[in-house]
DNA sequence: ACGCTGACTATTA
DNA sequence: CTAATAGCCAGCG
């Protein structure tokens, strides 16, 4: 019984339809549980809601992860590399490792230290 | 309305 | 080993 979804304000939404807003919503909800500490990927992500192949989609709902409520933690979310590609995307582009050095993941050259052992499948979670 | 771009990933050369 | 290509889908010019 989800009452109220975090509208995301995209212009593709519509008032009788809710196909591609469901799918951000989605992305959203998962990227909130990741525990802190942990980190996921895209592509994880894209798994868990079935459609593993448009990992692109899901970078592009990040996109407007900071316009939904509450702010989703999209600085725990970095590429397969465990490299941090979206670290340009953030207000200041360092506000990313930042954020994860602060929560306990080590951070060397724009990369997830020990990604692997860090790693959070949202699919192990569910 | 058509085409390019993009916070990705997997496959092939 | 690294480099290039294809598949994905929505936003924007």
């Amino acid at each position: 019984m989800p009452a109220r979804e975090p509208k995301v304000k995209l212009r593709t939404v519509k008032p009788s339809g809710e196909s591609d807003d469901n799918f951000f919503s989605l992305v959203f909800e998962v990227a909130r549980q990741i525990p802190k500490g942990r980190v996921t990927s895209y592509g994880a992500i894209a798994a868990a809601l079935g459609t593993k192949s448009s990992a692109r989609m899901v970078g592009w709902a990040m996109n407007g992860c900071h316009r939904v409520k509450p702010k989703v933690p999209a600085h725990r979310v970095v590429n397969r590399n465990g490299m941090l590609t979206g670290k340009f995307h953030f207000d200041p582009p360092g506000m990313m490792e930042k954020l994860l050095k602060k929560e306990g993941v080590k951070v060397k050259n724009d990369q997830v230290v020990d990604f692997k052992n860090l790693f959070w499948d949202p699919l192990e979670s569910l």
